[in-house]
DNA sequence: TATTAACACGAAACCGTTTTCGTAATACAT
DNA sequence: ATGTATTACGAAAACGGTTTCGTGTTAATA
C-alpha cells in the first residue's frame, strides 16, 4: 500500500513551501530552474497526481457531466451515451449516468444528488412519468441555479435550455409516404399515448402523410399503447382484428414483434404486409427479415448534446440564449419493405 | 438566478458562527433549541444543501463508483450497469461510466482520470486489448493505492481483488450437452480467440461435453473469430464449407446472424440445425425463431459487483481477503432448439 | 554607496465543509 | 463568597489544492 502523495508531502521532503511546489509543478516563471527540476523529478518519482476533488472545490468546476435518462437497456439511449462519452472524454470530462427508470421521483432524486456540486451540467431525456405529469420544477430549480441543462429526444417546451431532437414528425412522414408510394392502402400506426413528446410528433407525421394522400386517415388503424413497454397481448389483439398491409411502429421492438405475428399468420413480408420502425438498433439489423427503420442517429445526438453543454459550461458570459438542434432522421431501407 | 447558499451565508445572515450553523443543521446536542430552530428554518427557506465536493474533500469519500467497461452498446453490459446503478443508488452512490472501447490505452487513461480522488472504487470488465496484452499494471497501481476494485466477466488472475463471473464453462457445457441429448451429431462452436477469458472458458465447456460423449472433438468444427465484432464473411464461409446440425455461439449476434444464413440455405430450425447463443438480450428474445441462450444474468452480476465493492469501500478494516463469486448460468429455452 | 529592480520563495487566504477544543456565562453546590 | 458543572457557542485546524501578495536577497544602476 503506497497511498497517494500530496503537495504537502513533497514540500516537507524537499524542505520548501507548498506554494513553491505547486508553482514548480506548473512550470511557473517565478520558480528557479533548479527548484523546478528538483520538484518535478520528485513528483514524477513518487507519481504525484493532483487530487481532483481539491481542484474541483477550488475551481468550482468538477469536469463531470450528469446524464439522466429513463433507461439504459434501450439501444437508442446507449448510443446516445456513447456519443456523449466520446465527445465529453475528448474534452476531459467524465460522465455520471443516472437512470430514472421512467419514474418522476427517481428523476428528481437523481438530479438533486448531482446538483449539489457533483456535476457542471446536465444532459437529460425526460422520463415518461415526468412528461405525463408535466411537472418540471426540478429542472427549473437547476437552471435557476445557473447549472446548464441540455434536453434531448424527450424534451419539454416549458424549460428554457438547449435542446437536441430529431425531426420525429418528418421521420414518420417519410416512412408513411414511403408506404403510400409503394401502393400500400391500409397503413397502421403502433404508437403510445401522446404524452410522450416523440410519440406525439411521430403520430403527427403519420397523419400528415395520410391527409396529403388520397388515402385519408382511419383512426381505427392507430394503436396507442400505454407506454414504450412491450405489451404482447395488445399488439396481438390489434392484428387479430385489423386488416392492414403496412405498419409504422414508434420503436423497433413493437415492429419486430409485429413482424413475427404477421409471419405466424402466414403473411409474406413485405408483399402482404410491410414494416417500418423507429430506432436503428441491433434488433432491426438482425431481425428476420431485417427491419427498415427511421434512424434517430443516437450517437450524433449524444455528441451534439455534449457539445452544447460543454460550450455553455466553459463559456464565461452567461448568455441567456438557447438553441434547439433538430437532426434530420434518415430512412434505413432493409428487407421489411420493397426496395 | 439564485446561486447556491453556503454555511457561511447562513452564518452571516443569522450572526452566528459557521460551526454553530453546521452543528445546528446536524441537530447537535451542543446547540440550543432556539438556535437550532432558527438555523434550520432559515436553511429550509433558502433550500440549503451541503456541497458534495466539500464533503468529499473532508471525508475522503466521494460516494461515486467508477465503472470501466469495454462497450455500452452490448446488451450484456447495459444490464450489468443497470444492476450496478440499482444497488449503488440505493446505497447513495453515483455511477461514473467510462468506456474503454476495447482499447488498452483508453482503459488506462480512464482509470487514471478517476483514480485521483473522483471515485471510491472501481467496477470493471477488461478490454479485449488488455486481456490480449496481459498488462495489468494500471490495475495494480490502483489496488496498491488501496482503492478497491471489483472485476466482472472479463477478469484476470493476476490481480488480487474481488471478482464476479458466471461459470462460463458450465454454461457452454450445459448447452453442448443439450445438443447431444437431442441427438445432434455435428456440433459447431463459433467463438473468439482464447485471449478473451470468457471465450476460453466457454470453449472448454464445449470441449468437455464433447469429450464426455461418444461424439468426440472435431477441431475443424470450431470457428475462432478475431474478436467479438461481427465478421459476416467469416461466418458465411464457415457455413459454406462445413456441414453442421447444431451451433453454439459465444454471443447472440453470431447466433442470430448464423440462423439467418441457415434459413437462407433453406434449412429448418431446429430440425435441420439448432442454435444456442450466450447473453440473454433483446436480440435473442425477438429473433425469428427466438434464440435459446445461456443467460449470463447481467443485472445480478452488476448488483453483486456493486455489493462487493461497497462493502469494501465502507469497511473500516482493510482486510486483504478477496472473494470470487461464481454465478450459475441458466439455459433459457426458446424456439431455436427442440423443446 | 545608496537606490532600485529582478528574482525566488513563503505566508496566508480561499473553496465549503466537519470536528476538536477552548471558554464565557450561567447555574448549582459548598 | 468560592469552586465546579453545565450549557452554548466560537475559533481554528483540517481536507488538498491555487493564487495573490509580501519580502528578503542579490544584482544592476545612478
Amino acid at each position: 500500500m503506497k497511498p497517494k502523495i500530496t503537495l504537502k508531502d513533497i514540500a516537507r521532503e524537499l524542505e520548501v513551501s507548498i506554494s513553491t511546489v505547486s508553482k514548480a509543478l506548473k512550470n511557473s516563471e517565478e520558480i528557479s530552474r533548479d527548484t523546478k527540476e528538483k520538484v518535478q523529478a520528485f513528483a514524477k518519482l513518487y507519481n504525484y497526481k493532483p487530487n481532483n476533488i481539491a481542484i474541483s472545490l477550488k475551481n468550482k468546476r468538477t469536469k463531470n457531466i450528469g446524464v439522466v435518462i429513463p433507461d439504459i437497456v434501450h439501444h437508442f439511449f446507449t448510443t446516445v451515451i456513447r456519443g456523449i462519452e466520446k465527445y465529453a472524454n475528448a474534452k476531459g470530462y467524465n460522465v455520471i449516468v443516472c437512470l430514472s427508470e421512467e419514474s418522476f421521483d427517481k428523476e428528481v432524486i437523481n438530479m438533486e444528488m448531482l446538483a449539489n456540486g457533483s456535476i457542471d451540467g446536465f444532459i437529460m431525456s425526460l422520463s415518461s412519468e415526468t412528461q405525463q405529469k408535466g411537472d418540471f420544477n426540478h429542472l427549473k430549480e437547476v437552471t435557476d441555479q445557473g447549472i446548464p441543462v441540455v434536453l434531448f429526444d424527450r424534451i419539454t417546451n416549458e424549460i428554457d435550455c438547449d435542446k437536441v431532437i430529431i425531426d420525429d414528425e418528418l421521420g414518420a412522414y417519410m416512412a408513411t409516404k414511403k408506404f403510400i408510394e409503394q401502393g400500400k392502402k391500409n397503413i397502421a400506426l403502433i404508437t403510445t399515448d401522446d404524452y410522450l413528446s416523440v410519440s406525439k410528433a411521430r403520430t403527427q407525421g403519420y397523419l400528415k402523410a395520410l391527409k396529403e394522400s388520397k388515402l385519408g386517415v382511419d383512426e381505427s388503424k392507430i394503436l396507442r399503447m400505454p407506454s414504450m413497454e412491450m405489451d404482447e397481448k395488445g399488439i396481438k389483439d390489434f392484428f387479430d382484428t385489423h386488416k392492414v398491409d403496412a405498419v409504422l411502429c414508434v420503436n423497433e421492438i413493437f415492429a419486430v414483434y409485429s413482424m413475427r405475428l404477421a409471419q405466424q399468420k402466414g403473411l409474406k413480408i413485405p408483399e402482404d404486409i410491410a414494416f417500418i420502425g423507429f430506432t436503428d438498433g441491433l434488433l432491426s439489423k438482425y431481425a428476420n427479415p431485417s427491419l427498415t427503420v427511421v434512424s434517430q442517429h443516437g450517437e450524433k445526438m449524444g455528441e451534439v448534446s455534449a457539445m452544447l453543454l460543454i460550450d455553455k459550461v466553459e463559456s464565461e458570459e452567461e448568455e441567456e440564449t438557447y438553441q434547439t438542434k433538430i437532426l434530420e432522421p434518415t430512412l434505413v431501407i432493409r428487407d421489411s419493405i420493397f426496395h
